[in-house]
RNA sequence: GGCUCCAUAGCUCAACUGGAUAGAGCGUCUGACUUCGGAUCAGAAGGUUGAGGGUUCGAGUCCUUCUGGGGUCACCA
């Protein structure tokens, strides 16, 4: 790529033109070349304060002297001006040219060669109590798409999976079908197998409800609400945390009962449900001897949750398929969490953690401007960040990874920032390349979404959902009679998802953002069904060329257009923005520059007849634009994770 | 309260990591050749970049003080 990097280029002339000129010596990382923006004349610039103290003249004369000296000395500036400290350079079109056939020949253009590094990816981390919402489909969309940046940047990436498949959640799902499903299965109710099983987990907390909800009127609940009531300090802080939440749920503009907010119920409801669940609840008590007995092995509760969590592996597997991402390989949870305990239990002998009096084991982050975190219970069992370490300190073993990728939700900051700590802090040698790829939490109209009450928008319902809109549109429209039924069903496939994708995509990962079922999105203007478009046009300009003419080096006497050498300009950015989205773990910044691609040819395309020159070379070079730009397309949008169809 | 992320046109998002007159789409309004695909293209209107101060040739971008919002600060995961 960087034989006809025209950018280095510059800047080397532009070094020692400031050399010669002025007698200084500048480092290319000093200057910055931009594009020019469009109501000047040139195609590149470069900003000319930084030499301005060398030259010890004005900026404009500074930029004219650099300017002079570089269209005598290169071949490839035809010219130049100089505004307000901004030197414009014209670079000869027959450079562009030589650039563009270059390109045409490169097999994997935008390909970086291998950089050496590995790179180990987390992403999704679903829970085997229920279905993907659209959360995980931020996520697993983020994951893939970065993955495919990383490889096409020249790492070497493994995409990892982490299963959260076992503790007090799971328990709870198991328990609910074992209590209230009376038998029945995936197979004999026709249900997908983590709708199946989340099926059970909400009933499990509907039937908790109730239970609680009857306690809370016994002389046993009512006596607890009393003894608390005594507490002057604890009504004082729950009753401003009522207003608070009050205030909110006007904001939103949602119903408010009058009930939820008494001081009794938000008790109940907020404060107390936790210890409810661990002292009195029966089905809290169930849940914990269920809980027991599977870390003790019990066979029959062994069983249950083998059945239990392979019911949501295949109905994951299915999402997944659906949506188009892979995993090389499953890490579990249930395969990590105890040894997490040695891990911690040789750091403590190490020295670098320490014992409380009850036996729990701490870390001291506060010279890290973290906390004093705990590792191990004083019970001895581990908690979330204990099988972290582990799962961490197993993946060196497989893959002995440069960088590690977590992409999980920014919620979780503060836990990566911990665990990057404590790594480091026990000197691992993949500490240092540990990276949170946090992104925004996805809200609905209605506020946050919650798994546990089925307010949520869940992955297939929106999966199906984009789909079928993409089919009405196409109905309505009228369009491409000629496909197949099959070819049909393909293409409504690939038009929804490519909406959602792009939709998801082209948002800065740490923006919170507000998804609306109702109105959702869009399949006209900045979207995925626009460069789909794109490139359905440009595939129909191919068949009738039909003829493999315009594979050729091109030079013309009489120069291009201004839009054939705006499409050359963006082309040839291809490697550089896949770079920049690396290196930012960005994909945003592909979809950017996609969009940018696709709307800069469909100018291109009405401005200009592509089939139908006079004379034959320029039909040829045009035909030659646009099968490298359609290849671009589908190469960016398929780092993306985004079909294209051939035609629409 | 501590830490952290966010705030840009009515709405949804950009802005090449400090560069020129802050750009797109949606929505609104106006237009587009009997010729390559109108899910398109051209144009109009729409902005004190949440507020103030600072750093410098130059600030949406960096520093600082506020304001508003999200997240987090569990022997939950």
């Amino acid at each position: 790529m960087s034989n006809f990097s025209i950018e280095e280029q510059l800047k080397e002339a532009t070094v020692q033109a400031v050399k010669d000129l002025f007698g200084a010596e500048a480092s290319t990382e000093q200057i910055i070349v931009n594009d020019t923006r469009k109501e000047f004349e040139g195609d590149l610039t470069v900003v000319v304060f930084p030499f301005v103290k060398f030259a010890r003249r004005s900026p404009q004369q500074t930029g004219d002297a650099i300017g002079a000296y570089l269209e005598e000395k290169f071949d490839f500036i035809t010219g130049f001006n100089t505004i307000k400290g901004f030197l414009n350079l014209s670079i000869a079109y027959s450079h562009w040219l030589q650039i563009f056939n270059a390109i045409c020949k490169e097999e994997n253009y935008g390909q970086h060669p291998s950089t050496g590094k590995k790179v180990v990816l987390e992403y999704c981390g679903p829970n085997t109590n229920k279905p993907l919402h659209l959360g995980h489909i931020r996520n697993m969309l983020l994951g893939y798409a970065t993955a495919n940046i990383l490889s096409a940047a020249g790492d070497e990436v493994h995409k990892v999976n982490i299963y959260n498949d076992r503790g007090t959640a799971i328990c709870k799902s198991m328990l609910g079908w074992q209590k209230y499903a009376d038998g029945a299965t995936p197979e004999s109710t026709g249900m997908k197998g983590d709708h199946f099983v989340g099926k059970w987990y909400v009933r499990y907390a509907t039937e908790f409800g109730k239970e609680y909800k009857a306690w809370q009127e016994t002389a046993e609940g009512q006596k607890v609400f009393e003894d608390w009531k005594q507490d002057e300090k604890a009504v004082k802080k729950t009753l401003k945390e009522i207003e608070a939440a009050k205030k909110k749920a006007k904001k939103e503009g949602k119903e408010i009962k009058a009930e939820d907010y008494t001081l009794q119920n938000y008790f109940f409801k907020k404060v107390y449900e936790q210890t409810y669940m661990n002292t009195y609840s029966k089905l809290g008590a169930e849940t914990s001897e269920m809980l027991r007995k599977w870390e003790a092995n019990d066979p029959e509760v062994r069983k249950l949750w083998k059945m239990n969590n392979d019911w949501v592996y295949e109905g994951l597997q299915e999402t997944f398929d659906k949506l188009g991402v892979d995993f090389e390989k499953d890490y579990m949870e249930s395969d990590n969490y105890l040894q997490g305990k040695k891990v911690v239990l040789k750091g403590l002998e190490e020295g670098l953690f320490y014992q409380k009096e009850d036996g729990s084991v701490w870390v001291d982050l506060e010279d890290m401007k973290l906390d004093q975190k705990l590792l191990l219970r004083k019970d001895g069992t581990s908690v979330y960040i204990t099988q972290d370490l582990a799962v961490a300190e197993n993946r060196y073993a497989d893959y002995q990874m440069d960088d590690s990728i977590y992409v999980v939700g920014d919620a979780q900051a503060y836990h990566f920032q911990v665990l990057k700590g404590v790594l480091q802090k026990m000197g691992k040698p993949y500490a240092d390349g540990i990276h949170h790829l946090g992104y925004g939490m996805v809200f609905l109209p209605s506020g946050k979404m919650k798994s546990r009450e089925g307010d949520t928008v869940d992955a297939d319902d929106l999966i199906a959902q984009m789909v079928e809109m993409a089919r009405e549109l196409t109905e309505e429209q009228g369009k491409v009679e000629t496909l197949s039924k099959e070819e049909m069903e393909e293409l409504y496939r690939i038009l929804g998802l490519g909406a959602l994708k792009y939709f998801i995509l082209r948002i800065g990962a740490k923006k919170s953002f507000v998804f609306n079922p109702k109105d959702s999105i869009d399949f006209q203007g900045d979207t995925g069904t626009y460069i789909q478009y794109n490139y359905a046009r440009s595939q129909a300009i191919l068949r009738k060329y039909n003829s493999d003419d315009y594979k050729q080096a091109f030079s013309f006497d009489n120069g291009i257009e201004d839009l054939e050498k705006e499409l050359i300009m963006l082309q040839y950015k291809y490697p550089s923005v896949i770079l920049e989205a690396a290196t930012n773990y960005d994909p945003s910044i592909v979809t950017v520059y996609a969009y940018n691609l696709a709307k800069t040819f469909s100018k291109f395309w009405s401005a200009h007849s592509i089939l139908g020159n006079s004379d034959e070379k320029v039909t040829a070079f045009r035909v030659a634009l646009t099968a490298n730009n359609a290849r671009i397309i589908k190469s960016a949008l398929n780092l993306l994770g985004i079909e294209v169809p051939n035609r629409m």
